[in-house]
DNA sequence: CTGTTAGCGCGTTCAA
DNA sequence: TTGAACGCGCTAACAG
């Protein structure tokens, strides 16, 4: 391995001078600098970035933290760290959390051995104390897809109730009076987005009944298993004598998961119940009836959560606190019919 | 941040003593063993991994190079490869490539700078000669993927050819006889799989005329437009006049793109024409009708391959060189009809 | 069994 | 504008 020693050596310059060439700082002669690079060049010399990170106390890495990387929405959230670390020329390093805390904890301080200081979190169970104080510990973390109103310049997010209220404003604007809403009391997102179904239609002075909602798992692991999930959710809202023409689901899966199980018990969609889902995930426009939804504009939002974090320890200037708040938007395909009224 | 010395001080041990005790390796006194060991973990002390990896020239990083993390099957690399190096407590840090030999290599030295020789590669475009020169240098490289024979002991393959043969003898089985060939010309795989089709069909004395295979695009970037090359695809199938009763694709996302197209024009899947897919993804069993597939057990392929990375540069005993192919496996769900002969 | 010493490769003083 | 000296935090070799 070539050494900074090598090129200096070779360049008949001191040491320091190579490092002020590598790096692109300090005053160094045009002439010298010409030559140095020459050497670094033909020697193919590349700093260590170990030793850069010990004495410098940076080390150019972005650590992301998600639950599990092959679900797609979760990939693309690695995906958008990724390109936009890359234009910083910093790398990724990446856990899965499999949703615990633990885990998460134990992801970062891994990160944090290795100097990382930029960490992009998408945690939904973590406690708020304890996200309080890693983010004393981190200057660079930055909460992806969680709001936590003490650390808000440090949250990038989306207006689920915003979402919630589009979902049920299209709806409307398609005639649709009687709505069902199936999700998972996973976390918090989930019952923004009914708060923004239930409070376009409360404005319109029709309440969304108890019945009409489905948001309880009869077994535990229902993570794993949408799709038995989204079977019982259906046959649950038949058996109460639900009255609905349209099922709001939690996201794009789980609205896939129950036009499939509608169709196993002989209704159509869109043409007996229409179905609507969130976060536009390939799946959305792949299925069949492709699935009016709610974009979730996640890789840019990775994206800019990590320029964010970069920019909180980059940058010498302070930087305007604000909120870092995205707004989804409505992808209008085949689920919903428009009723005649 | 907290050093070996500040624990040493409070120990009132020498750092080598402590650094024996964290590692765990070395003669040290049971007595003062948990001392320094209270020490540790009332202080909180955690090992700095870039002063250690200076000094040990090893880094403890696994670094995986894929198209993009955010399709799903990507994604699933990445997932297996964390899953194994965790257990060895290695951290992981991913680039996507974007298919670009250049953006592959750049990720490479980028990931050796760190000092990290654990690299998993998936690579359909680099060269062999470079991936050969890559290997001689990198004694944890290991390609995923894609099998070069000079390499053979490096690499974590999936047997095509059989997995299309699979696809041939379950459509026979089901009275199919007439096959048509969807497929693209990116990389060997898909040519390996219908040699598989092919010669299974062959063995039966019946040939697939070329006019039922569909493998290039009439335009150049189909990777980010599969559905429109889908439409494309059936179009041409019966513009040509192509006898078939299934549709064997080159993989799921592209089965589910064709069933579409097909919806589109009016022929029902698998009523009209049977589809079969590859890879078993996710959407293999949410789509409508479910498809029936060869299942790519990629996750435990990316585990093996991270674990065989560490292997080779962990273990002092030589390695047994030998070949790592995993072999494919039918799913049956419904997208392919019995024909009664 | 434990401590001392000497670097790993680099960035950062401070002098020249 | 350039170079010499020092130390980042740690491990490895050796001495005791």
């Amino acid at each position: 391995m070539v050494t900074i020693k090598d090129v200096a050596r070779v360049a008949d310059v001191s040491p320091s001078t190579v490092s002020r060439v590598v790096r692109g700082e300090g005053k160094v002669g045009k002439k010298c600098r010409a030559k140095v690079q020459k050497v670094i060049d033909e020697m193919g010399y590349r700093p260590n970035t170990n030793a850069r990170a010990l004495v410098s106390r940076r080390s150019e890495l972005v650590g992301i933290v998600t639950p599990a990387l092959h679900k797609p929405f979760f990939g693309s959230i690695a995906f958008g760290a990724e390109t936009a670390a890359r234009q910083k020329s910093f790398q990724v390093m990446m856990r899965n959390s499999h949703n615990d805390p633990e885990h998460e904890i134990d992801a970062i301080n891994s990160f944090r051995e290795h100097g990382c200081e930029n960490i992009i979190l998408h945690s939904k169970s973590g406690s708020v104390d304890d996200l309080k104080d890693l983010a004393e510990k981190i200057p660079g973390l930055v909460f992806i897809n969680r709001f936590i109103p003490e650390l808000a310049s440090r949250c990038v997010w989306l207006d689920n109730v915003s979402g919630g209220r589009m979902t049920a404003d299209y709806l409307y604007s398609q005639g649709h009076r009687d709505i069902a809403l199936v999700s998972l009391n996973l976390n918090n997102d989930q019952e923004e987005r009914i708060r923004g179904v239930r409070q376009f239609f409360q404005s319109k002075g029709i309440p969304i009944p108890e019945e009409n909602i489905v948001e309880h798992s009869p077994v535990k692991d229902v993570v794993s298993n949408i799709e038995e999930y989204c079977v019982y959710a259906v046959k649950e809202l038949y058996k109460r004598n639900a009255n609905f023409t349209a099922i709001v689901a939690y996201n794009d899966e789980m609205a896939v998961c129950l036009m499939n199980a509608l169709f196993d018990i002989g209704k159509r969609v869109p043409e007996d119940v229409s179905v609507m889902g969130f976060d536009d995930l390939d799946i959305a426009h792949k299925c069949r009836p492709a699935l009016t939804t709610i974009r979730y504009p996640i890789i840019e939002m990775s994206e800019y959560a990590t320029k964010l974090s970069l920019q909180m320890t980059l940058e010498k200037e302070d930087i305007v606190q604000r909120t870092h708040l995205f707004m989804p938007s409505l992808v209008v395909r085949k689920s919903v019919k428009k009723i005649d009224l």
